[in-house]
DNA sequence: CAGTCAAAGTTGACCGGTCGTATAGTGTTC
DNA sequence: GAACACTATACGACCGGTCAACTTTGACTG
């Protein structure tokens, strides 16, 4: 039927909005179907636990994202290099024009309140940041193949590297409640990504 | 007297222990005063709420640490670049000798969760890591002038990309629980200080 | 078809527990 | 006996999770 998928994706929107901003132990599960509008006793009907939810929502929040970061990244008319500085260019604009930088990153904050304490949660979100790097990896080899960064460079280590500091540069955004921080990151990117 | 500094540092020692490894809502004040041994009702004798806990721990666990990191890159026997290098690979050395490679960011931790919701927290933590900051861009600046790094880099924010990076690095070490991430961040930072 | 009814889906009242916090009281010191 | 540092106890709110009871469904029946 629609209508369940309807109600699971609408407390998967609900509860991922919420999670983003106050964490997971910061979020009742009361809060999440009140604001998807849903009885609270459903929300255990389609997810088994809170930590469920969590891991679902990982990957309904995450899934199309990083389809979208795949399809920037294999957009033909730019060489890969520029590919990749306009992907991160565009998120910066992105949170440039919020007049309150916030809506951080989602994996991140949950990470590294869950990582250690859920196993599950920590490999569902180590496999979405694997695959995330790969896409990276991928484009930067293309670069690499057409001179446009050095060659010494292994590119799975470069793309860990440069989602690291993106990572870096989200939360001391946060904590700054300023975009510097990411400018910052497309200065050394732009830096990084040379022959 | 000592008695009160004592248990005040003994609740703070023992809250930022706990808080680390699940976070600022993660943890309750009972398990705080539970693991120092006092009192649950002592906990708001000491301090005025759970927040103000948290930035008090904040100062209490980042203060001797930003102390030692001052003072390691400012020891006379190695160039700056070199001084650097050798608190990084240091610190991927303790993490490299734990069995199961945890005990991550306390700051990062509290920011991802707290820096939207508490404003008090935030700035509390942007305070600290400005200050991190320059002590780092205190050293890089040295090496600039020692030719050490690329003439044209801005000390500051050359600072704050390599600490934003270094922290993804660690979350992304707490996520695949493996320090790979952390060996490919010193490769990538010897990279960086070059001329 | 209309009627039936067991299975499947859905839900709100409720559980034991823990949360952060307030405060009345204890014991101590001058 | 006043002023103080300290703490036991209690509070209402909310937590994640359970479950008996309700509603809906659809295959089967006569």
């Amino acid at each position: 039927m629609n209508a369940i998928q309807d109600k699971r994706a609408r407390i998967l929107a609900s509860g991922t909005a919420v999670m983003l901003r106050k964490g997971y132990n910061g979020t009742g599960v009361q809060e999440i179907t009140q604001g998807a509008g849903v009885p609270k006793g459903s929300f255990y009907h389609y997810f088994e636990s809170k930590e469920d939810f969590a891991i679902q929502a990982l990957h309904y929040y995450y899934t199309p994202r990083i389809e979208r970061f795949a399809d920037a990244l294999s957009a033909p008319q730019l060489s890969p290099r520029e590919r990749i500085l306009r992907c991160y260019r565009d998120l910066v604009g992105y949170f440039a024009n919020q007049e309150q930088p916030s809506h951080q990153c989602f994996i991140g904050s949950l990470c590294h309140e869950m990582a250690e304490e859920s196993q599950p949660i920590g490999y569902a979100a180590s496999a979405i940041l694997q695959r995330s790097n790969q896409v990276l990896a991928d484009c930067l080899s293309e670069a690499q193949a057409a001179g446009e960064i050095a060659a010494d460079q292994d590119p799975a280590a470069l793309a860990g590297f440069v989602s690291a500091a993106w990572e870096g540069a989200l939360l001391r955004m946060k904590a700054d409640r300023q975009i510097g921080p990411l400018r910052v990151f497309i200065q050394q990117l732009e830096r990084l990504l040379q022959p």
